[in-house]
DNA sequence: GAGTCCGCTCGG
DNA sequence: TATACCGAGCGGACTC
């Protein structure tokens, strides 16, 4: 089927613009307003079209219409995909590319920094036109950025890897505002009574905990130093020096070396203290709304093409606190985890067979154990992360030569990425995202060294720069076609999640209906569901969290088979996506359960 | 007092 | 067991 585009533009007074394109981005009939009243009725009549809504900015309109109960299949988000193409090696020789730096670019940045949901491009970037008229040059102007992608992508070396990685960037983006507005379970009475059991009860800000204090007392009382406060690390320091301890830091892997009375409760104060500052009862007040998680995820806010969190610390649940993470009454958490994805994607990457054999239907690091590279499974993983991070010394660096002559291709790939990025050179994904290029700084340091007169210090600057670089670069191919591949596989969980909710019919509208408040767990302190989080995904199976290689659906439980294979299926169709049929296996663990602290 | 840097610990 | 890559966020220390 001839595929569609509906370009969605916004006016400063609200209305919104939307124009058909066909494939070739060619027009099909002039730009029409349609009131922000009726916005999410049109969007809805169009869907079963299975259009491509082509719009500025997913972060900022795909909310509107989730708040109004409309959810779309497919998007083509243009701000993300003109920072791939505009950086991407494949479309160098682009207009696009090739133009001076436009509004496009300066809004990166801007959005990077302050998401005000709602705001045009123009708007934050402070353009001083009259309300409609600027909207309406700024549709023009997308539209005009919408032929210019297509064309970039046409002309390029590779339009179908490209294609593939805007459609899954932009998918990103829908599945990251979905996400984000349907939140991850979370019971606040779970998480209160495991703060209180290890902190004591709840105490106001600025005061210790019961439990914390005791554990202050027990320190001091060991250290001799009645007022040594233990969140000073400079403090700390001293005071241990002065007990006899020769520590330069107060780290806890440096702390656990020795052995001190003081060690084992200050070790226990050092995790207990960082459980109550970063996921204490703050943390549950600020960021968990109607019994739910509601972080912001930045699909490409990592150069590498990783996702960014902003509020909450979305990337850094510690394990400590999982257990909070609870499905709802009659519902399940499917748990899905992707094991040894890098040392996998670097294995496909370079095509490196015997690498691929040592995945196939076993642990990875087992299997390089049992092709007899390498002694322990903790070998095998220190030795590949060495490989793929540039480790040079220790452990790590003494085992790079087995696993070299094992896996001579994978090896291979990972030094080429090192060597370009010790030249400045770029290097690119499986799918077409490039590395930037070192700053200019970085360029002059290589340049001073090269010339007449430099001295030691500055040579050994270049090369140390020069190296830092090409761990970066090295890292980078396989980060970031990792952070692709993850994004195939949640597209097409996604795609086939929608399928079983209409499939079952319980999708029969726009697939988002209030929930009923019957709903809510009993015995929780959630509250109820209105507000923020009072329209959710209702009866159907549906993406809550995602973090780098690793995906929980929340599912009615009579459907939690189902969605278990569904996710299992889209790791193998997510790896031919990419990889085509270079054989090579994207292992799962699967985990379905009723609270995350149980999965693994 | 506000803004920034650093040390530390959490995650992959 | 450190080391090597990418992050977020807190609190203290420091600067203006």
């Amino acid at each position: 089927m001839e595929s569609v585009y509906i370009l969605v533009g916004r006016r400063g007074n609200g209305e919104f613009l939307v124009e058909v394109l066909n494939a070739g981005g060619v027009t099909l009939g002039a730009a029409r307003p349609v009131s922000a009243d009726d916005f999410p009725g049109y969007v809805l009549q169009e869907e079963p079209g299975s259009p491509r809504w082509v719009w500025e900015d997913t972060a900022s309109i795909y909310p509107v219409l989730l708040e109004a109960g409309v959810r779309v299949e497919r998007a083509h988000d243009l701000r993300l995909c003109h920072a791939i193409l505009r950086h991407s090696v494949l479309t160098a020789a682009s207009d696009l590319a090739t133009a001076a730096p436009s509004r496009w670019d300066a809004a990166l940045a801007i959005v990077a920094e302050t998401r005000d949901p709602g705001a045009t491009l123009f708007e934050l970037l402070g353009e001083d036109i009259d309300p409609a008229g600027e909207a309406d040059a700024g549709f023009t102007d997308a539209g005009a950025e919408f032929r210019r992608q297509l064309t970039a992508v046409a002309e390029s070396e590779e339009p179908g890897r490209l294609r593939l990685l805007l459609a899954a960037e932009s998918a990103g983006a829908l599945i990251a505002a979905e996400m984000r507005f349907a939140g991850l379970p979370w019971r606040t009475d779970v998480h209160d009574e495991l703060l209180t059991r290890v902190l004591g009860p709840r105490v106001g800000p600025g005061i210790r905990p019961a439990l914390l204090e005791k554990l202050v007392g027990r320190i001091r009382l060991a250290l001799g130093d009645p007022l040594v406060n233990p969140d000073s690390p400079p403090e700390l320091t001293r005071a241990l020096r002065r007990a006899g301890l020769a520590v330069t830091s107060t780290r806890a892997w440096e702390l656990k070396e020795l052995d001190h009375p003081v060690i084992e409760p200050l070790l226990e104060y050092k995790k207990l203290a960082r459980l109550l500052s970063a996921n204490g009862w703050y943390w549950m007040d600020t960021w968990i709304v109607d019994g739910r998680f509601h972080p912001e995820y930045l699909p490409g806010g990592v150069v590498t093409g990783r996702w960014a969190t902003r509020g909450g610390g979305a990337l850094q649940l510690p394990k400590q606190v999982r257990g909070a993470v609870v499905a709802d009454s009659g519902w399940k958490l499917v748990v899905a985890d992707a094991a040894q994805l890098e040392p996998r994607i670097l294995a496909a990457l370079s095509s490196d067979t015997a690498m691929a054999d040592a995945g196939r239907g076993t642990d990875l690091y087992a299997g390089i154990v049992a092709s007899g590279v390498v002694e322990t499974r903790a070998h095998a993983k220190v030795a590949m992360l060495g490989a793929m991070y540039g480790a040079t010394t220790g452990e790590s660096g003494r085992l790079l030569p087995r696993l070299a002559r094992a896996y001579p291709r994978a090896l291979a790939l990972t030094e080429t990425a090192a060597r370009a990025g010790e030249r400045g050179d770029q290097v690119t994904t499986r799918l077409g995202r490039s590395s930037p290029p070192p700053g200019e700084e970085w360029y002059a340091a290589q340049s001073l060294a090269s010339s007449e007169g430099a001295g030691d210090a500055d040579e050994r600057r270049a090369r140390t720069q020069a190296r830092d670089w090409g761990r970066f670069t090295r890292n980078f191919v396989v980060q970031g076609s990792a952070a692709e591949w993850a994004l195939c596989w949640m597209a097409e969980i996604r795609r086939e999640l929608r399928k079983l909710a209409s499939d079952v019919g319980a999708d029969a509208g726009s697939g988002l209906e209030p929930r009923s408040p019957s709903r809510a767990p009993s015995g929780s302190s959630s509250g109820s569901r209105s507000g923020r989080g009072g329209v959710v995904f209702a009866d159907i199976p549906h993406l809550v969290f995602f973090l780098h290689d690793e995906v929980i659906v929340h599912t009615p439980e009579h459907l939690a088979a189902r969605v278990a294979t569904i996710v299992e299926d889209a790791a193998a169709t997510a790896g031919r996506h990419l990889f085509g049929t270079f054989p090579v296996d994207f292992l799962l663990t699967v985990a379905t359960v009723d609270n995350y602290g149980d999965a693994k």
